[in-house]
DNA sequence: CCCTCCAATTGCATGTCTCGCAATGGATAT
DNA sequence: ATATCCATTGCGAGACATGCAATTGGAGGG
């Protein structure tokens, strides 16, 4: 729609893999140097983009600033934090808060394993739905009357062997995850790593965010997983309460 | 230099105070609604921007992304976290680590304090460099010979009573940071809290990074956060170590 | 059930702003 | 000194964004 704008997001797209040259960029980007370079100033002025040195642009700390603030929007985040810390601590594995965004899971936030083993995921990073635990809650979260065309709709890559693509079993795990409010990931996003996802819900009873708990194979074991089914649905309870739920 | 993008970019900003509607951003950059909405179209293809609902725009997770990732490239925080949690729990007060960019301090990492009163600040939040400790220890990474016309181009408002704003008492507040790599703040940026910090050097010497301890007056006067100096010290020292330097 | 109001959306004509080119400047390596 | 690499600037053509005004769509009230 906006021809200089999308570059613009472009040029930072293309940052994002570190610092790069403005041919580099422009190359990337596919426009000439000197655009690549007007695009940059601007950035650069707004503090989007930072050059540590003549020859090198690199995201500046307005992303910093923007996101941060973004995150403070997410009230549920706020509430959540210390249930996630205490999750965190007495079971030690790594705890992610998830929010839906169109057809993906963005995490929130994390609390990290104490365990030597760190997993791997990122505040603000993104996932699929339909291969997650948090997915899986945050779907039972849209209403049952779409929520077979939205199933359906959905893109489902089998990212690892056992990740569900078909669309009548997801269908089906979506529905126990809505009557359970548990949800469960076994390896089906990142092979060695299993996850049990549990709801939150706001005032009117909508799901809006998902708490999960997630270890490597070798570290935990299914079963072991399972016996913090009951911890990790207290937490989410918790969490709902306090954003001003009451159970029927 | 580039119009739609610094409109784009305006737009971004608007939202960093919480979902608004089309026509109060429009308004607030200064555009036509029309002209507003086509831009957050390309802002929201980019995923910069989120339509919860059909009339309220909020910021999008594609900063998240950014952000986290930019977050990543600074590559003394990767080595810094460890070394900052240690402090953190040694002392149990709030733990910063800084970078300079331009004029400005900002902060790229933090570990909270575990007392019950918390300390208002974030990652990514940026602050000035002539009232804080960091800030001082900064400056003392700026070359000798144009530190003098750096220090005297700054920016330098009072932001409580204890600010030091004369030019000759920074600069030689600079210097004695520079020699010791230790910098205090009085009270100069927050009326109530004071800092002490240190710097951390690159493999060529240069300083890259500052860490900080501050607490609240009414939590430790400042004897008490003097008596940690040497630890201070001692963890940038560990960090610049990691970092490949090696002390002459 | 209809009407009103508010906010989002679209078509269109205008001219502003951006684009790519090619040449210049500055720094570093050979 | 020469070559190379990268950033920067002036300029003319025209693509692209802009603002206007009219339309659509949806929520709420009578």
């Amino acid at each position: 729609m906006s021809q200089s704008l999308q570059r613009g997001l472009a040029l930072l797209n293309a940052l994002a893999d570190g610092a790069r040259t403005l041919d580099q960029l422009a190359e990337t980007v596919g426009v000439h140097k000197s655009t690549a370079m007007r695009l940059l100033r601007s950035l650069e002025g707004e503090g989007f983009v930072h050059r540590p040195d003549s020859h090198r642009y690199k995201l500046g700390s307005a992303l910093f600033d923007l996101a941060n603030r973004a995150l403070d929007d997410v009230e549920v985040r706020e509430v959540a934090r210390e249930h996630l810390r205490e999750l965190g601590n007495r079971t030690g594995h790594t705890v992610h808060l998830a929010v839906r965004e169109r057809d993906q899971v963005v995490y929130v936030d994390k609390v990290d394993s104490t365990r030597p083993v760190r997993m791997y995921s990122r505040i603000g990073a993104r996932a699929p739905l339909h291969c997650t635990a948090v997915g899986k809650i945050l779907m039972a979260g849209v209403p049952e009357e779409s929520r077979r065309e939205f199933v359906a709709a959905l893109d489902r890559p089998a990212l690892t062997t056992h990740t569900l693509t078909d669309e009548r079993t997801l269908l089906e795990e979506v529905r126990r995850a809505a009557d359970e409010n548990c949800a469960l990931d076994r390896g089906e996003h990142e092979e060695f790593v299993h996850c049990l996802a549990s709801g939150v819900r706001d005032t009117r009873g909508t799901i809006v965010a998902a708490v999960s708990l997630s270890a490597p194979k070798v570290l935990l074991d299914f079963d072991d997983l399972l016996g913090w089914r009951d911890e990790v649905i207290a937490t989410c309870e918790r969490i709902s309460a306090e954003l001003g739920w009451r159970s029927e």
